[in-house]
RNA sequence: GUGGGCGUAGCUCAGCUUGGUAGAGCGCCGGAUUGUGGUUCCGGUGGCCGAGGGUUCGAAUCCCUCCGCCCACCCCA
């Protein structure tokens, strides 16, 4: 007999999610599902695999994302696909093919699901990794920034997450970025040079990202750098200063980030993200803004101003673990003998069919009871021969140890009583 | 793509420096208790010591190569 030799394992970078683990994962996107609703946001689901070019318009064809950090791949026919890095770009493209412009009001949609990036795994980092998302399409409204805003946190706090940072920025528009970019393209010619090497070589490529940089030595001089909130146009301004006065109306803590400058060619003006202290180097719980001007990008006819954000929901996952334990199992059924196992079978149905969790499991006694407190049953309901006889069962209170000898009746109503508070 | 750390039982890890044929705790299984769990006690199962090659009488241990995982960088959706 041969096996063999090597394993299959999961792939690098993806990961199995096993009890009791996914209680917590079911319990995030409930949490996610339920302040959806509350918002009147609904549920869209895309394919999980586009055609490349969406991606490559969306995002940027430059970028890093496109050119080495996406699923990509050939199909039979020959045409390029890929296993969607974010969901955004899906989302409007469905908006724009079954033209949900045409639908009254704004579309506030949301999504949750695997996305895929093709990178070293790290802390918090995932080939296959899930975001839960949402998108206001249709309106320009700075009411809506911060609708969006209370409802991500409304999420984060019906999640079960505490000490987490609110940061928002405004990254300005198609008229006041690129000037302030050219701006701090100026600067940095004469600073540059005492910088990081890293940031050396932004200053050329990707000016914003300096703003980003880590290194201690360099903050000083990062200080000193023009802020893009001193260059917005001033519809930026306006549309700025109103959405963080409703974030004040509505009670939201935020701290002003000048330099969270997301990557994106798409995001204009509000941008946020929600940072919680122990992710490590990735600590972003979500990330979210405005993009003015993607649906055009993407060939909508009609201007389609929205803003989304996504959660990284494994971080999510991985800081509010702990504070939850499994779901308990309400019932656990010990049969003494085969006239005993059909009885209880059809006793456990009838539990099961009003709404209980019902393990059944036969064996000595001893072992069967082992196994039920284990499994963290509630009640142990024993059935023997003395009890069919006598139409009486032996129902066990697995916490206090009480047990108690009671009819079919009784059983069921013990039963509702104890476990619906 | 680049750098660093780590791979020994289902899990967490010791053993490696100074080579002598595999350990602990937890878990799992059984018993003390023929129809009663948790605590306790006793016993047991469980390892191609990540893979391949080399040195050696002898390698988990020393050397080389490869693979995997983790963390960080780049970048960030």
């Amino acid at each position: 007999m041969d096996f063999p030799t090597t394993l299959i394992k999961a792939v690098k970078g993806t990961r199995d999610l096993l009890p009791p683990a996914t209680e917590v994962w079911n319990g995030v996107e409930a949490a996610a599902r339920a302040v959806f609703r509350a918002y009147n946001y609904h549920e869209i689901r895309t394919p999980i695999f586009e055609e490349t070019q969406l991606f490559a318009r969306g995002v940027g064809e430059e970028t890093d994302i496109v050119t080495k950090e996406m699923y990509t791949f050939e199909d039979r026919d020959g045409s390029s696909l890929t296993l969607r890095p974010e969901c955004t770009a899906s989302v409007i493209r469905a908006y724009i093919e079954h033209r949900l412009d045409q639908r009254p009001g704004m579309q506030k949609l949301y999504y949750l699901g695997p996305m895929f990036r093709r990178e070293r795994p790290q802390k918090g980092r995932y080939r296959q990794f899930y975001q839960i998302g949402a998108e206001a399409i249709g309106s320009e409204s700075p009411m809506v920034d911060a609708e969006v805003i209370e409802m991500v946190v409304e999420i984060l706090k019906r999640a079960g997450l505490a000490g987490f940072e609110l940061l928002i920025n405004s990254v300005g528009d198609r008229n006041c970025r690129p000037q302030y970019v050219e701006r701090l393209r100026q600067e940095l010619k004469s600073v540059a040079q005492g910088m990081c090497g890293d940031c050396q070589r932004r200053a050329d490529t990707n000016p914003l990202r300096v703003l980003d940089c880590k290194v201690e030595a360099d903050q000083p001089i990062i200080e000193k750098l023009p802020s893009i909130v001193d260059h917005l146009c001033d519809a930026c301004r306006a549309h700025f200063e109103a959405v963080k006065q409703s974030l004040a109306d509505r009670g939201l803590p935020y701290q002003v980030r000048p330099r969270l400058v997301r990557g994106l060619d798409y995001y204009m003006r509000t941008t946020f993200e929600v940072v919680h202290g122990s992710l490590g180097a990735q600590n972003s719980v979500l990330g979210g803004g405005r993009y003015d001007g993607l649906a055009e990008a993407l060939g909508s006819k009609v201007h389609s101003p929205g803003i989304g954000f996504s959660i990284g929901e494994d971080r999510l996952v991985m800081i509010v673990e702990g504070g939850q334990s499994p779901a308990p199992l309400d019932l656990f059924i010990a049969p003494l003998g085969e006239p005993a196992l059909r009885h209880a079978a059809l006793m456990a149905r009838d539990f099961r069919e009003s709404g209980l969790s019902v393990e059944l499991a036969e064996g000595k006694l001893k072992r069967v009871m082992e196994l039920a407190n284990k499994l963290g049953a509630r009640f142990a309901l024993i059935v023997g021969e003395n009890e069919m006889a006598a139409g009486r069962y032996a129902l066990k209170d697995m916490s206090t140890g009480e047990q108690e000898s009671l009819t079919r009746d009784e059983i069921a109503a013990k039963l509702a009583t104890a476990l619906n508070c």
